[in-house]
DNA sequence: CCACTGCGGTCGACATTGTCGACCGCCTGT
DNA sequence: ACAGGCGGTCGACAATGTCGACCGCAGTGG
């Protein structure tokens, strides 16, 4: 039975559709949206939200995204290897770069962020983990990209979308970009998603060597970066916390 | 078809049994668990896996929840407008009283933290969001129990679950005291589910008066106690934030 | 070194199951 | 008061998901 069950996909592309729209979506307009029978898509929403995964809001009878989602996404990362081993490296790095930390995995077209360490003594800050970011233009996704080739591959051909004056757009600026970045074994993200914030990312592989993941730190350009380039002491924190993480993955395994 | 999807709430039972166990699961463990032909599960875990809510390690080939459940998760909390009115209130009610703050809503059989701001100036702490916390025997859950019939009948009538030994195990005792809740409008719990651990907390309602979730701050008992009684002017600063958030809900309306 | 047992995965027949579009009652704005 | 939209229901139909036997492989113990 080598194809998709048609109701869960359906499910499926019904959830993603109330994660999309900020505001919450009537039967009909989640119905004609997706292109299916009014009775069909009452149907799964009425069972979704049996599950918990959808809510209705009793009043205008619209539908949005439910609890039962935000308690199996965290149990994703109670379970989560990669993340679980790094904790406590991402800690240290966060206190010896004195900068925030983030911990990412290739997830569809960008990354997703499974861990974030505030930057120590820093104002109040907002969680990041859940998130997206983008592939082309951050440290944790250019890493990806150039030692993943299934993140390569999501990635296409462009252009991308620009955030900023220094963001790559064109495909070749990009793979001339990965190349050295494979080459000197880390990324760097000046400016190129928000302005005036700096990136510099590392690789995590598994015992095999398979890409599974990356490190980076962010933090003001002013205090990551020093004449234009990204500080070579950060950039050492960043690729030793990488390994220390590879390797304890690979110890897991025996 | 006032049925649920069979195949919907299979893939529901599966994604919980994914996450309830705290290792991968095989598919043949995965279809005896819940009394499935292989062929079905095998199906189901499929289609989930191509839309991301479950992944398999190439490895072993057993199957672990995924992230796009995560990212769902995320969207939940963007959308939560409790959550988005009360982000500002439990800020300051952490600052108030020196201590954590939690925001619950019922779900299922307990409280389900949508929101969790740090104790300020306090040791690294872990964010509970996402997470469970029982009814019986919290300040959250309790004030839930004692407002919200719904939150009542989830409860069934025990005995509950001990903690700790001043944990309420007996319905009578539990609603005797939720009538005492319910007369001065507030909850506490002293280490009734930590040792060491005791919270306050107070109802947050929307325009209509119905319940919709709780406020609480939690602490150390040497901290949060005096006498053997909670302080006071924490009790105050609670009701105060629980009242705030309440308004801010009704005022959304219009 | 080889049966053997367990695994994950596939296949095709079957009928259960989800789908469809018309229909219903309700609320809202006109 | 009406019309138009909503969420929700119903029952016929066949497409669909389900089932259990089967396959190839990997690890294991004889």
């Amino acid at each position: 039975m080598p194809g998709p069950i048609q109701s869960l996909s359906r499910a499926a592309a019904i959830m993603r559709l109330l994660a999309g729209g900020e505001r919450r979506l009537g039967l009909s307009e989640v119905a004609t949206a997706l292109d299916l029978a009014k009775g069909t898509a009452h149907g799964i929403l009425r069972t979704l939200q049996q599950e918990g995964f959808v809510e209705q809001d009793p009043e205008s009878g619209k539908y949005q995204l439910g609890a039962e989602l935000l308690r199996l996404g965290q149990s994703y990362l109670d379970v989560h290897e990669l993340r679980a081993r790094a904790l406590v490296w991402a800690d240290d790095l966060a206190r010896a770069a004195g900068e925030t930390v983030y911990l990412g995995v290739l997830h569809q077209q960008g990354v997703l962020i499974v861990h974030h360490v505030f930057r120590p003594d820093d104002t109040r800050q907002v969680l990041e983990v859940g998130s997206m970011q983008p592939l082309h233009s951050t440290a944790l996704g250019k890493v990806l990209v150039a030692y993943d080739p299934v993140a390569r591959g999501e990635l296409g051909d462009g252009p991308y979308e620009s955030y900023t004056l220094r963001t790559l757009t064109e495909a070749s600026d990009l793979d001339a970009e990965c190349a050295l970045i494979r080459e000197r074994g880390w990324a760097d993200s000046i400016e190129e998603t928000w302005e005036g914030v700096a990136s510099i990312g590392a690789l995590i592989q598994d015992r095999r060597r398979n890409p599974v993941g990356a490190v980076c730190i962010s933090g003001a350009v002013e205090r990551v970066c020093e004449d234009g380039f990204v500080k070579p002491s950060l950039v050492a924190s960043v690729r030793s916390a990488a390994r220390a993480i590879s390797r304890d993955l690979g110890a897991g395994r025996f």
